[in-house]
DNA sequence: GAATAGATCCGC
DNA sequence: CGGATCTATTCA
């Protein structure tokens, strides 16, 4: 398998979102397929960490395109994004994610995190050149792929960023 | 310094 | 539906 490579994650967190479905993950040793995924975006999007202005939590969106950006929610759970976009601020939440080896879901960025584990200290990783986490290339294509309004955040509900891969 | 909101999940 | 539980950011 491929690794995907830095362009991959250059472009707007719109498309890398909906180019992600269906990607592989690794994490220390387990894999998985990214199930859905959401767009977070600079520009019209108040639900974004990086719509306001640069600050330390989010300045991995302005300064990065494909790093891992992890922050804790609510005090207990993680959640884990990748950096996008060249030009702007961006990044993409991994949501639901199903295991290669065992099938089973884990539907919600706090389990996938408590599933793979990840914490604080992948916040700032290079996913070129790191041994933890891995993106791989599918080469099987699919179609597909649902868009809907991203959950649970209370700003710019109207946005169809979140994407969804359906049987 | 204090207050507040939050890209969540679980259990009642 | 409400609680857990903490931190980055905002406000005074």
């Amino acid at each position: 398998m491929k690794l995907l490579s830095k362009q991959f994650f250059s472009f707007d967190s719109e498309i890398v979102a909906k180019n992600l479905v269906w990607k592989t993950i690794q994490v220390w040793n387990k894999r998985g397929i990214i199930i859905e995924t959401e767009a977070y975006k600079q520009d019209c999007d108040q639900a974004s960490h990086a719509f306001w202005k640069k600050t330390t939590r989010n300045a991995l969106m302005y300064e990065t395109y494909g790093f891992v950006y992890v922050y804790l929610i609510y005090g207990m759970y993680y959640c884990l994004n990748f950096t996008t976009d060249k030009n702007k601020a961006g990044a993409v939440l991994i949501r639901w994610i199903q295991d290669i080896q065992t099938n089973k879901i884990y539907d919600g960025c706090g389990k996938v995190c408590n599933y793979f584990q990840i914490d604080k200290k992948f916040n700032g990783l290079d996913l070129q050149n790191n041994d933890k986490i891995k993106i791989y290339d599918n080469w099987i294509k699919i179609k597909n792929i649902k868009v809907a309004t991203r959950k649970w955040i209370s700003k710019a509900t109207d946005k169809l960023w979140r994407f969804i891969w359906e049987i």
